[in-house]
DNA sequence: TACCTTTTCGGGCACGTTCCCGGGAACGTG
DNA sequence: CACGTTCCCGGGAACGTGCCCGAAAAGGTA
């Protein structure tokens, strides 16, 4: 248990006294260049650096903030945490990281840290305040948001994405466009819908806008929808997915009705995940920015912990563009 | 700022001293039993927690283990990661997260940790030695290994995943299984190799035995090992892919000659992505038990945390069984 | 009662840092 | 030369806790 190198021991060795050097460590200009540039060399040599806590005792504050997620390996969640925490230590911050249902129970209350961000499913929509100790340390929100918007939050633009979709299917020659929604409860579904409806009307084609599904967002909600658009004898020539998985369902029903993807209909998802590369034909779809995601939802809590200035009152989320990826099932 | 409370305020409102206070927090017995219950009320009425700060300060330990990942969002560490936040905080002790990138820079080694556990790719076998500040800190490994045993590491059992895999291939009738591996230079490409062959010879199809590919898991590498064995007319019913990624490419090569899986060939693979319950015939495969491999890692921690003692010398990884997953592709 | 042992508790220092305050040297200005 | 101002630097207290040491109180025995 080798001691670490104080900021006493640097006094001694060059005869200053540990207020001298704790102003160099903390960039004071109350001290002359001369034994600056011997401190730090000093600093450098024995390999010195500030004892956190001993820092945490004096000052109260802390460079931790504090990554709340819903579950870790939930779908989205490690691409944004590596984007949150690519920015934090690029500042100098580190990052101590709690699930939910633990924050919950009080456990990790007891650590002080600057600020929190959560990193949460957009499906548990949660209010934050109810779990947030201390009523005014900084907190952002990402993916999912505050439900009543007292912290910043950074979500993805998902009725433009929708509308990027669309405008993309609409762009390929396709006019009979339906979209496939996943379950109303999760707000997201609303705003793809949103998207799809604009960009139907835009190009004039609001009689033909033709909305299926409300379930869940799994492969069966995909599957029943076209299979209902085919007993029922209704045409269609393009898909719009709420998500990647309806997608999965889409192609099966096709599969099943001898419909050729993308030349009898062409399907758009929505997630990009890893298999739309893997199924065949390569599924398109609309990719979140989840590390940039990441980034600016760091961004935005270091800033508000620099200007020490809180938002205060309401604030609108901030919106992330999506982006479509073409490929070969809407080409 | 509302200051938390601390232990002199109980001390004060009680009439006693900040000693007794710190004794009973400790669970020291020297505190008479009336004493104790009253301090104990007075805790949980103002909501008392003891700063980490001081108490990292003074005792020069801490409940903070750090966790070190590779990238966060590759591939199997989340779930890994989700198995090791249970086990710590169920037992009290906070997680700081890190990159390896970061700490070979030395950003984050700043921080006081009772102890380190490295969760990483197997792909990038590094000298952890290397990257541990002080030589005597527990470090326990998972997923990825120490390079020179050096640490003890939990790492799943690829040999007996490979060797249950072939096994069923053998017991639902197939005989010419061929193993199409990936690049050697991972250790587990050999691993699952030396278990395709040992079920091999157990079931006295040693002459059978047939090992492909070599490049790396991807689609690719399967694809084109298939397109051999078919162009070179060698006979084979079954396959016993490398990875889920490798099996992606067995099954276009088959679709592309016209064999049918599971009647033609069987497929098994490795890894259980998510991608294996999508794409048609569903991917028999080898699943890791990611979550309970982060769970004994940091079971393993606290143990030498507890005992303190350092196992020190060599130590043989701990090996954890994989479970096959049984689906259409090998039935 | 006198004396010893055990139990229970308080005093005070230390951990490494920050920060306020004050003192002395150096530098100018009249 | 005397003065004020700026520039450097040291002294010392404090943050909240743990722990050693000693003292007082309680209990027990002759």
């Amino acid at each position: 248990m080798s001691r670490r190198t104080t900021i006493t021991q640097i006094a001694e060795r060059l005869g200053l006294s540990s207020s001298t050097i704790s102003r160099v460590v903390n960039g004071d200009k109350d001290v002359a260049v001369a034994t600056r540039s011997r401190v730090l060399a000093e600093m450098a040599l024995l390999g010195y650096t500030p004892d956190p806590f001993a820092q945490g005792l004096k000052t109260g504050k802390t460079k931790t903030i504090q990554l709340v997620v819903g579950e870790v390996d939930s779908d989205f969640i490690p691409t944004i945490m590596l984007g949150i925490e690519k920015e934090a230590y690029r500042n100098g911050y580190r990052l101590l990281l709690s699930s939910l249902d633990y924050e919950r129970s009080n456990v990790a209350k007891d650590h002080l840290v600057a600020g929190v961000i959560y990193a949460i499913d957009p499906v548990a929509a949660v209010d934050v305040r109810t779990v947030i100790p201390d009523p005014d340390t900084p907190v952002v929100c990402v993916y999912g948001y505050d439900t009543n918007n007292h912290y910043r939050s950074i979500i993805p633009d998902d009725e433009d994405g929708a509308f990027q979709a669309t405008q993309h299917l609409i762009a390929i020659g396709r006019r009979k466009i339906v979209h496939i929604r996943g379950n109303a409860d999760w707000f997201a579904t609303n705003k793809r819908m949103a998207g799809y409806e604009r960009a139907m009307n835009a190009a004039g084609l609001g009689h033909e806008i033709r909305v299926l599904g409300g379930q869940h967002y799994v492969p069966d909600t995909g599957y029943y929808a076209v299979k209902r658009l085919i007993t029922e004898n209704i045409a269609f020539d393009a898909v719009f997915s709420g998500s990647d998985l309806i997608a999965v369902g889409v192609y099966r029903a096709a599969q099943e009705f001898g419909l050729e993807i993308p030349r009898d209909i062409a399907v758009v998802g929505f997630d990009d995940k890893e298999f739309t590369q893997i199924i065949l034909p390569s599924l398109a779809t609309i990719r979140m920015p989840l590390q940039e995601m990441g980034r600016t939802a760091c961004r935005t809590l270091l800033d508000q912990l620099n200007e020490g200035s809180h938002p205060g009152g309401q604030a609108e989320p901030t919106l992330v563009r999506c982006e479509l990826q073409v490929r070969e099932s809407a080409r």
